[in-house]
DNA sequence: CTCAGTGCAAAAGCTTTGCATAATA
DNA sequence: TATTATGCAAAGCTTTTGCACTGAG
């Protein structure tokens, strides 16, 4: 067992769950997918790696490592769920309507709520989540084109 | 005919789609819904005035309205979408875990993210949501007494 | 050894679609 | 009258769940 699935088995343990190679693996997907994986991509690619797994086990598992606060669930413009690392820092995304993709920033939105909204003076913020939707300088230049 | 659906009448056939009883209808239910509504509870309020209404077509017309922009289409912590009139003023939401209120709160956060954020400079900007999670000062009370 | 976790298959939402009928322009 | 829109039923997707088996602690 190598140093990084040592690392997982601690946070899982620690968090009172079993650390099952499953969870070690879906965890490190998760963690190297560069943000925004939803659960049929993380299944693929877990699968490659460990044809037995189930799409099951993959929901079950993204469920639990949201409740632990582990990786946090987004919401695009989509009928499905997609799922990130929790992030150190409190970043955010441009959503590119022509081509879909995904910009982070960085902005402390939810200190400047707190401090300037008064509906947020007596609100408890644990998350935030912007989301701006438009169309990246790509896009924009191939609009004009047309 | 009265003065409101005249008004809706006219607002569809500009946008070229033929003015139908369920479609001013469901306009209507959206308009006077105090936001928030999923497609579900559109067609429970649209059926209770016009019974043979099928969710199919209340379906078929939030997706023809939200592509003619009048209606938004906001994604918060659930396995479905809800509605609301496009606001003429920027607002955004705070989202309780709690007892999953909604409170609607108004800053110019995208003219903010425009002014202040690199990634943003080339980004052309259609619409903005901010989700702020966390919990309200009843579910903050509540939450002590336990 | 015990119980949490897994795989499989089946079910459960929410949303979309095909087709004949009805209604609008 | 020529389309567009509707209702119904069926299908499609994503996600959840029941159950017997497996594997971690």
């Amino acid at each position: 067992m190598d140093a990084i699935q040592e690392q997982n088995r601690e946070l899982l343990n620690t968090a009172g769950l079993r650390s099952t190679n499953q969870r070690s693996l879906i965890l490190e997907i998760i963690r190297h997918g560069q943000g925004h994986l939803d659960a049929d991509e993380v299944f693929r690619r877990a699968r490659s790696r460990q044809p037995r797994i189930s799409l099951s086990t993959v929901y079950r598992t993204l469920q639990k490592l949201k409740k632990l606060g582990l990786i946090e669930e987004l919401h695009f413009d989509e009928a499905h769920h997609h799922y990130e690392i929790k992030p150190l820092t409190e970043h955010h995304h441009l959503v590119c309507r022509g081509c879909g993709r995904i910009i982070e920033f960085q902005y402390p939105i939810s200190h400047l709520i707190k401090r300037k909204v008064p509906e947020a003076k007596d609100f408890e913020i644990t998350g935030s989540d912007v989301q701006i939707t438009g169309y990246c300088s790509a896009c924009r230049q191939s609009k004009k084109q047309q």
